[in-house]
DNA sequence: CGGGTGACATGCAAAAATGCATGTATGCGT
DNA sequence: ACGCATACATGCATTTTTGCATGTCACCCG
C-alpha cells in the first residue's frame, strides 16, 4: 500500500525505455532502484511484470498493460501540473518552445534575446526542429508551426503569411534569365514527385538533380550552385550566396502559426513570450512575403 | 522528481477524507508522515494545495484540481488492478459480493456456504446493501442487484423474475377476506404518493398507516399486525408470521439481476460464484413468482 | 581473441523517510 | 470551568530506501 504509485511509475519507465539503466538515467535513480521497484510493483499486483533475461528486462503482457494504466496516470499528472502552470502569474521558471531549426536561425534568434532581456527570470529552453512535439504531454509549452494542427485541446494564434519562391547563386541565375530553355537542375526533396508545377512556362527543360530530407541540406547544395532550390522566401532571403530564380514568382505557402495549450492561456510567462513574438512578426511581416 | 505520484496520492487522500489524521488512518501511514507528503507535493508542484487552518488543512482550490487529477489516476490504478486480478485463474484470494440485506438473509447465505465450502481458499466479502456501490470503483466484484443498470463497462446476467405481493398477519387477512370494505391500514414507503394503485377494486376504503424507509422495518411492523405491506414475494414468504393478502393478486416486479464488470469475465473465484448463483436461481425461481 | 560496453545481481554503508513522543490550539459537552 | 477529543507542529530515534562498489554474463567490433 506505501510506495504503489511510484513503483507504476518505474513500471512504465522500464516499459518505455527498455532497460533498467536507460530508465533509471532517465529518472534520476540507480537501476538498483528500480529493480527494487519493479519487484516491489509486482508482489503489489500479484503479478510478473517483466521478464529477466540475460539481455535485460523484457515487459511481459501484464507489464504491456501496466504500462499503459500507469502512462493514464502520467497524462492525468502532466495535466495537472499544466493546468497549475497556467494559473502562474510569475514571470520566472521554466518555459520550453519549439519552432522549425530555420525560424530560429534567422528570426526568432531575435525573439529569444529580448525575452531573455525582458525576463531574466524565466528559463528558458529551446527544442529546434519540426518534430510533432506533443503539446499535450507537455513536450513544449509553445510551439511555432509551419502549417496549422491545432488539436482538440490547443489555441492557434497566426503569425504571418508566407511566400515561397526559387533560390540560387547568381551565376546560375544569370544564366537561367539569358537561356530560359537551357536546363533546369531542381534540388528538390524525397517525396518531391516531379518538378514544381507553378513554374513559368517558358521555362521547358526542368529535371530534379538530387533530392534531401532537410531544408539546411538544401540550402547548403544551393550555396555550391547544384542546382535551384524551392524555399521559404524567409530562408532564401536570409542567405546572402543566393538570390532569387525567375523561374517562378513568388506564391503564397502555410501561414506560420504559434500553438500553445488551452490551460496555458493565463500563464504570464507564455504570453509575455506571445506578445513579442506578434510584436516581431507584425514588424517584419514584409520579410516572409514577396512586397512587388 | 522523486516521490511524485505517491504525494500526490497522499493528496487525494487528504481532500477526500478531510484531514490528516483521517486520511493517516485510511493509508495506514502516520498523520506526520501525510504532512511532509503533502509538503513535498506542494513543493513540487510549486503551489499551496491547503490551507493551514486551526481546525485543519482545507484544500485551496489548485488543492482541488490536483486531488481531480489525481483521482483519475486512481481510476487507472484501479482499473489495472482490476484488470490483471480478471486475468487471474487461481481460485484464492480477495473476492467482494454486493446485494440487498433480505435477499442475503434469505437465499444467497445458502450460495455463499456452498461456495466457502467448494472453493475454501476465496477470501469473500459480502456487503449488505442497496447501496449503489462502484464496480468501476471496484468496490465489489459483483453485484446482485434489483432493476438492472448496466452501466458502460458492465455486464448483466438475469438471475430471476420476481413478483410483489401484499402480505399481513393471519388476523388482518382474515378481517380483509371477511370484509372489503373495512379500512385496511397500509405499511409503505417514505415515496409513496398514495395507496398501490393494483390492488382489488371491492376494496374500498385504503390508507396509509405509516411510512418506513427500509423493508425490514416495514416487515417488523407487519408482523406486528400493524398493517398490510407490500413486498417483493420471496420476502413474504420467508417471514411465518405474515401470510399473503388478498388485496391484490401478486405483479410483476423487477428482475433480479447480477452484475459485473467486464474486465472480470475471465476472473475464474467470479465465474465460479456466478455459477452457483445461476444454479441456486434457477433451482429456486419458482420462490420468486406466483406460480398459480 | 581481447577489450570495451551494456545489462543486471548482490552486499553493505549512507541517506532519507517514517513513526513516536511531546506540546499547542480549538471546540464540545457537562 | 474542566476534562476530553480532534487536529496539527516539531524534535529525535529508528526503520526503510537508496546508491555505490563489486562481480557475472552476454554481445559487439576490429
Amino acid at each position: 500500500m506505501r510506495d504503489d504509485w511510484d513503483n507504476l511509475k518505474s513500471v512504465l519507465f522500464v516499459v518505455r525505455h527498455g532497460s533498467l539503466s536507460a530508465a533509471a538515467k532517465v529518472m534520476g535513480v540507480s537501476y538498483t532502484t528500480l529493480s527494487r521497484r519493479i519487484s516491489a510493483a509486482e508482489d503489489s499486483l500479484g503479478t510478473l511484470l517483466f521478464e529477466r533475461r540475460k539481455d535485460g528486462f523484457v515487459p511481459t503482457e501484464a507489464g504491456l498493460v501496466a504500462a499503459k494504466h500507469a502512462e493514464e496516470m502520467e497524462t492525468s499528472e502532466i495535466g495537472l501540473r499544466r493546468f497549475l502552470d497556467g494559473q502562474d502569474t510569475g514571470l520566472s521558471g521554466p518555459l520550453t518552445i519549439t519552432a522549425p531549426e530555420l525560424l530560429i536561425t534567422h528570426h526568432l534568434c531575435h525573439v529569444l534575446a529580448e525575452y531573455r532581456a525582458t525576463y531574466p527570470d524565466v528559463d528558458l529552453t529551446v527544442r529546434a526542429g519540426n518534430a510533432m512535439l506533443d503539446l499535450d504531454r507537455r513536450d513544449a509549452d509553445l510551439a511555432i508551426r509551419i502549417s496549422r494542427d491545432p488539436g482538440d485541446d490547443l489555441v492557434g494564434r497566426r503569425l504571418a503569411a508566407q511566400h515561397t519562391a526559387a533560390f540560387a547563386t547568381p551565376e546560375l541565375v544569370a544564366r537561367m534569365r539569358d537561356d530560359p530553355t537551357a536546363p533546369v537542375d531542381w534540388l528538390g526533396f524525397e517525396f518531391w514527385k516531379t518538378t514544381p508545377k507553378d513554374t513559368l512556362p517558358e521555362y521547358t527543360n526542368q529535371r530534379i538533380a538530387m533530392r534531401f530530407n532537410d531544408m539546411m541540406a538544401v540550402v547548403g547544395a544551393a550555396k555550391l550552385g547544384l542546382g535551384v532550390a524551392r524555399m521559404p522566401l524567409f530562408v532564401g532571403r536570409a542567405v546572402p550566396e543566393l538570390e532569387l530564380a525567375p523561374i517562378m514568382s513568388p506564391t503564397p505557402y502555410m501561414d506560420i502559426w504559434a500553438l500553445s495549450h488551452r490551460d496555458l492561456k493565463d500563464s504570464a510567462k507564455l504570453q509575455a513570450f506571445k506578445q513579442l513574438l506578434v510584436a516581431y512578426f507584425t514588424r517584419n511581416a514584409h520579410v516572409f512575403v514577396a512586397t512587388d
